[in-house]
DNA sequence: GCGCACATGTAATTCGTTACATGATTAC
DNA sequence: GTAATCATGTAACGAATTACATGTGCGC
């Protein structure tokens, strides 16, 4: 009926009505941990989903040139967007730049791919301490329980994200502490 | 330089020479794990690797109308993927049509879900199957321990797809049990 | 005879990013 | 005054998929 992105739109209108710069803002945090777009195609998908009669909007003036048009979700939304959640996803098309840089890693020098490793390493320490205090925010307000809440939504999401971050950090530093032991023992011998 | 399906091309080449035909097969597996593209797209992209020097062909005739080439690696190529497999990758552009699913699955009937994450569980199980028959092909033949063979690289990719596949399975039957206690009991009372 | 593997190519379309364009209000 | 936030829109380009197009050789 639309696009991935007209349901990440689609879920956003479910939790509260939004303008096409709040949806661009939210795409960036917390919707950007799975899915992103540039607002650009914001306001085109925006207009598709009015067409398609998923969304509608009202008009206020803005501060610029246009109107500003808060964006709501329609009945027939809602009920496209229930099916959709419980659907079976696509298999994924897989495209993951570090796995084809570490496939490809024997080219170069390894004390270069150390170095690399170490700032992804950091990268996704950063990460998992973001979304560890967000669970913690979580947890301090009683883990949510009930499956039909949105909180509980929110929560899931999150814990699939520390799940992987902290397994992605779990691999990052066997490979690189098993390129450094490798050589080291080829500098001192 | 080029595009990352440039460099994912460029790896391949680096092992042997290859024919579009077998660099597409390859697409499919196993780089197919962290890259896919379609046939379409690679044959445009060997002849823009051709038009930048990294990459270079040798012609035969071909059972169709077109004649075979096979594709070898140029020293400027072996050069310059090097360059890049140490080079520090982009924040990758999160797209996991599953979270988003998640995330509005408040919306949706929870049994309906269920039988989702059902079918979710089944595909992960069967790859992560797969990656450790692999897994143990490699071992039986010694585990690989020189970071500079191409040998290396290619089980320190699998063991990547080991780790992410287990912790998406365990968090995807967390997720499952989760829901399905909620519902069940909603249905006792 | 039919389908599959081998083998390469083009065209149409969609998805997605980046850059360009306009302009008010608020904080430093 | 200058930058950031709020607010929406178009144009140009590149990345990626799907469909169309051609044709041999082999196994069933």
């Amino acid at each position: 009926m639309t696009t991935t992105l007209g349901y990440a739109v689609l879920g956003l209108l479910a939790r509260r009505p939004h303008s096409g710069y709040e949806v661009a803002a939210r795409m960036r945090t917390p919707i950007g941990y799975f899915w992103t777009a540039s607002h650009a195609q914001i306001h085109g998908t925006l207009s598709k989903l009015v067409e398609a009669g998923l969304a509608a909007y009202t008009t206020e003036p803005g501060p610029g040139p246009y109107d500003k048009k808060m964006y709501t979700l329609t009945p027939a939304g809602r009920t496209e967007l229930a099916r959709w959640a419980a659907s079976p996803p696509p298999a994924p098309q897989p495209r993951n730049e570090m796995l084809l840089r570490v496939y490809n890693g024997w080219l170069a020098d390894p004390a270069a791919v150390v170095a690399m490793l170490d700032g992804e390493i950091a990268r996704h320490r950063d990460t998992l301490g973001t979304y560890q205090e967000l669970r913690a925010a979580f947890d301090a307000n009683g883990t949510p329980d009930d499956p039909r809440s949105v909180r509980f939504a929110d929560y899931a999401t999150l814990l699939a994200g520390i799940g992987s971050e902290r397994e992605e950090l779990r691999w990052l530093k066997w490979l690189r502490d098993t390129l450094r032991a490798a050589s080291d023992s080829d500098g001192a011998g």
